[in-house]
DNA sequence: AGGACAAAAAATGAATGCAAAATGACTGAC
DNA sequence: GTCAGTCATTTTGCATTCATTTTTTGTCCT
């Protein structure tokens, strides 16, 4: 068996129902959302070699616009490129998944530094609704509810920076953990959870004053905690694939 | 012919003699080391039109990987692709500047503050000669000098970070403004030449003590003074750069 | 039977070819 | 003299083709 990819039928079809109305005037401008989505989700294992043949008949395209997709996604992080030897889906070591969570933690951090500068009464409003939403998930226990919010409203804190340059490169860096992330979310214990909760209560309360330098600091430790808790969780349970170079 | 690339003789001849001996395996890899130090250096003015026929015969290599490479740039945000109508270099505005120095006064913020974490003496020390090298230069106005020692304080805080994936994301971005950057390197006056040197004893003072927090703000700060004196400067003289031809 | 070597098969990297779109120039009308 | 329309040329986008490199398969020898 040489094909490492799960056939599934028809996975992206040429002209397959795209669910999102997006659409990009080239094809390769097509094929890189597609494959970009494709890979994010986790539709092929870590590591596997993905032939380039495979992807072409089912994407029903040739090679020349597949392997310029290819080449973003490898400049994105998303897939490596072996020489002669074809892509595979880039394999993040633990120490690869530190660098970028902190790196995630110091975007964010800036976030909020910046957002104290220019958000409006009405965005910290809406922020505050989330977080009152968060907290009746929270006395729920309702974990999933809880979690939707929590991105809303890290996602709020990125919209409020207002720089649109920073929202590109945390929605890259995002993608690139995106899988392992979805996984983390649910390795949060009991205890995390009330320690989260009052760390949101203090974001909201720095964001409140406007401090930027301490909604920085708040934010910077809040993303760290959540770092190390995924971090334990994933090397407690490591999903098919150790970590291994 | 309206070339609109400087036809410079070979600007980048097939296998010039490339002075770094850095060497890809791919053809596609080198040209895209090429081409970008090319965009990088200013070769091309902004939003020049860059025909792909003009291109490959200045590197001697068909279309293909060309293309290959134009596509990387442009994820990398280098260059920007017009549908059916070639590559252009991309041509920042203001707000594009400031939201990237303020995305790179975030990263080197978060650099100061993992820096903090597991800085050595030694790495301090380093740091400390480059400051009082630099203070050197600073007393015999010389400006030049004074510069690239702040540039390798300024590297040395992010290599201290020990975090590749930051790393490569700061030179990233460091590359979309080189450009701009250099120029407004000497757009320092004078008075906030005094104000930078006391920013960076701050600096020195923060990192001795291992105070991430303060020196993130530091940092911040630092280069946030730093944008308002590269923009003022890039405001007052618009059009072309300093340095003419 | 197991391993090493060699040839076949397949996959990758790069070049070329072809259709569609865009650019530019020329002509003609007002 | 200016502007609009049409056609030729150039350029881009993608498919196809060619040349290496890698991987697999088959055979032979120990």
């Amino acid at each position: 068996m040489k094909s490492t990819i799960p056939d599934s039928g028809v996975p992206i079809g040429p002209a397959a129902g795209n669910g999102s109305d997006r659409q990009e005037a080239s094809l390769h401008g097509e094929i890189l959302l597609r494959l970009r989505d494709y890979v994010v989700e986790g539709n092929i294992p870590e590591g596997a070699r993905v032939p380039e043949r495979k992807l072409c008949e089912m994407l029903g395209i040739s090679r020349t616009p597949l392997r310029e997709a290819l080449k973003v996604l490898a400049a994105e992080g998303l897939i490596e490129l072996l020489p002669n030897r074809g892509a595979r889906v880039r394999q993040l070591s633990q120490r690869d998944l530190e660098e970028l969570f902190d790196l995630m933690a110091g975007l964010e951090s800036l976030a909020g530094r910046l957002a104290c500068e220019t958000i409006t009464d009405d965005e910290i409003a809406d922020i505050e609704r989330l977080h009152y939403e968060m907290y009746g998930h929270y006395l729920h226990r309702d974990m999933h509810g809880y979690f939707q919010i929590n991105q809303r409203i890290h996602e709020s804190i990125v919209n409020a920076a207002r720089n649109e340059t920073l929202k590109t490169a945390y929605a890259n860096f995002a993608g690139r953990i995106r899988r392992v992330r979805y996984s983390a979310n649910f390795a949060r214990k009991r205890q995390r959870w009330g320690e989260a909760m009052r760390e949101h209560e203090a974001i909201l309360d720095a964001l409140r004053r406007r401090s930027g330098s301490e909604l920085s600091d708040i934010l910077f430790q809040h993303l760290r905690n959540k770092r190390t808790a995924a971090i334990e969780h994933l090397t407690e349970a490591p999903e098919g694939a150790p970590t291994s170079p």
